[in-house]
Order: C-alpha cells, then sequence, then structure tokens
DNA sequence: GTCGTCGCGTCCGTTCGACA
DNA sequence: TGTCGAACGGACGCGACGAC
C-alpha cells in the first residue's frame, strides 16, 4: 500500500470506531458529523476491502480484520501523537554534551560552581569548554558547532539571544616589594609602569585605556598576552602591574605574593553575559541550562 | 491577483435494517 | 408499527492549488 495515497486521518476516525462501536458517537468523539464519519468508513471500507464494522443491536459490530487492524492503529496513533507532544527535558536522565566558548576568566569563575550543579542535578549533562576571546560572538555558534557563549559582548549579531550574568570591576595589582609601588597606588605611578594587558586583538583600546584616555591619560603597554590566568604570574616576577577582574586577582595575590589596591582612576564595571542562537531558543534542554548558568552566576 | 478545479466537510433529507 | 441508528445523496461553503 502506498501510504502517500492514503488519507491517514481515516486511522483516527477507525481508532475512535473500535474505541466507541458507534458510528454517531465515534463522530462525537473526533468531532465531526456523522455523515462524515459514515464517509469515512465507506473510505475505510474501500481501503481495507472488507466491511470492518457490521450493524449490531445498538451500534455496530467490528470484524475480525478490524480488530486485528486495532492495536497496530493504536500503536501508531500513540507514536504520533508522542512525536507532535511538546518536548520535555529531564535533567536527572538527560545524555547530552554541551559546547560553551568561554575565556579562561570565566572558566574560572563559572566552571567550578556550574559542574558541581550539573554533578547534583543533570549527571549525563558533559560540558566541552572551547578557548574564545571575551569580546566577540564566534561564528561557530551560528554554524552549530557551538552551543553557548561567555563573555562580555560589545556587539551581538542579530538572530541571537542574550543575557546579562553578572558585573565584574577590576582592581590593580603589582608584586609586594615592587621598587615603585608601595602601600598607595597614585594615579602617575600606575601610568607610568609597564603593563601586562588582556587582549585578544590588538588593534583598539580596552575598556581601561578609554577610562584613561577620557582623563587625557595614557599607560604603557610591557606585553599582551591572551590568557587572564597568566596575568598573577607575569606581575609576580616581573615589575609589571595589571588592571584585572577582582574575581581572578583575589584567588592568586597570596599565592604569587601580590598586592591588591584599588584603581586610581573610575573603571568601568564590565557585564559578562551569555549569547546563544536563536534556533536553540526553544529548546528545552537549553533552556534548562541557561536558566542553571544565571542561578550560578547569581551567585558568584 | 484572479479564476477554475478539486477535495473535504457540513447540513439536511431520505432510505433501510434491526428490534422492542 | 414506531424508534433508533447507519448509510447515502445533493447542495453548499471553504481552503488549497495550479494556470493564467
Amino acid at each position: 500500500m502506498n501510504l502517500s495515497t492514503v488519507n491517514l486521518n481515516l486511522l483516527v476516525a477507525l481508532d475512535a470506531l473500535l474505541a466507541e462501536r458507534h458510528v454517531t458517537r465515534a463522530a462525537a468523539r473526533v468531532g465531526v458529523t456523522q455523515s462524515a464519519m459514515s464517509n469515512a468508513l465507506r473510505q475505510l471500507r474501500a481501503l481495507f476491502g472488507d466491511p470492518l464494522f457490521v450493524r449490531g443491536r445498538r451500534g455496530v459490530t467490528p470484524t475480525p480484520r478490524a480488530l486485528a487492524l486495532a492495536e497496530p492503529v493504536r500503536r501508531g496513533l500513540a507514536t504520533l501523537a508522542e512525536a507532535f507532544a511538546e518536548p520535555r527535558f529531564d535533567p536527572a536522565s538527560a545524555e547530552r554534551t554541551v559546547v560553551l566558548a568561554a575565556s579562561d576568566y570565566v572558566e574560572l569563575v563559572l566552571l567550578p560552581p556550574l559542574l558541581a550543579r550539573l554533578a547534583r542535578d543533570a549527571p549525563g549533562v558533559r560540558l566541552e569548554v572551547r578557548p574564545w576571546g571575551l569580546h566577540e560572538v564566534p561564528d561557530t555558534l551560528a554554524r552549530g558547532e557551538v552551543d553557548l557563549v561567555l563573555g562580555y559582548f560589545d556587539r551581538v549579531p542579530p538572530r541571537h539571544g542574550r543575557t546579562r550574568l553578572f558585573e565584574e570591576r577590576f582592581v590593580c595589582i603589582a608584586r609586594r616589594g615592587h621598587p615603585r609601588i608601595r602601600a598607595r597606588l597614585t594615579t602617575k605611578a600606575w601610568v607610568e609602569t609597564p603593563h601586562v594587558v588582556v587582549s585578544e586583538r590588538d588593534d583598539g583600546p580596552t575598556g581601561v585605556d578609554r577610562a584613561l584616555a577620557a582623563r587625557g591619560l595614557r599607560r604603557t603597554i610591557g606585553v599582551r598576552v591572551s590568557h587572564f590566568l597568566l596575568v598573577p604570574a607575569l606581575v609576580a616576577r616581573t615589575d609589571l602591574v595589571a588592571a584585572l577582574s577582582r574575581r581572578v586577582a583575589e584567588p592568586f595575590a597570596a599565592s604569587f605574593g601580590l598586592r591588591i589596591y584599588p584603581p586610581p582612576i573610575d573603571l568601568p564595571v564590565a557585564k559578562v553575559g551569555m549569547v546563544w542562537h536563536e534556533r536553540l531558543e526553544a529548546d528545552p534542554g537549553h533552556t534548562w541550562l541557561r536558566g542553571v548558568i544565571a542561578d550560578v552566576a547569581a551567585g558568584v
């Protein structure tokens, strides 16, 4: 039988007739008139080459052929109903790998509490983190190679969703025993001492540079690196200084022998967020994970 | 965008068979 | 014989679709 020539609504009618064994009640069950149900039965009879139902005392009685069709039709309709049902996501039983793109800074801040939460609530959900800078949304997100990007985003492409996660303040760091910087950090000493700068691109000023420029100041850049976690080690072994995210500076200060200073000028507050492609907007698993990340971020 | 065709469903009326 | 329920046919409306 070529299914493309069959009106599959007839199976719904057949299922109702098998359940009700009464044409009028079967019609009411499906939501059509008795006449339409009678017409459906006529088509079913032609399709299967069998009367399927014969008149009985009160209603109709199924033939052996109709009874044989009952279970396969019921199973088929149940499968279709399941396919059309609203998709659900059960974190406790889900098996899924989620690909994130994030800088080492975001990994340091978010991954430990996020992994602890996943281990507790969704042990089958695994994370794969790809290194990525802080400021730009990678093309891999639109291509489906990455599920979620975390960072500070200047611009988000169209057809992408975004959520703000937390704010980050900068502090200044220098090694203990630095020849120019003692108990207090002055603007003059900070600007004149060479800096470690974290930047994935070398063609533009950072937020710190723009804040300095607004005051007519310009700092000396000693070295540009691409990893935040490298900064404490470089500052500890050289006379370089840095403006660094507070959440990175504080955990490393004691072990690297660093001093943390409040910035001598007001620095902008960085807003860390997550970005995803619109095709994942309604995905139940992705929606759940975004909620978990937002919840974890609220506690960092 | 308009028009004709086709399929499908509704509405209404009629016929037929089973049964109390 | 009256009632109930299935089957059938005709008129009509509606939406999809192709041709122009």
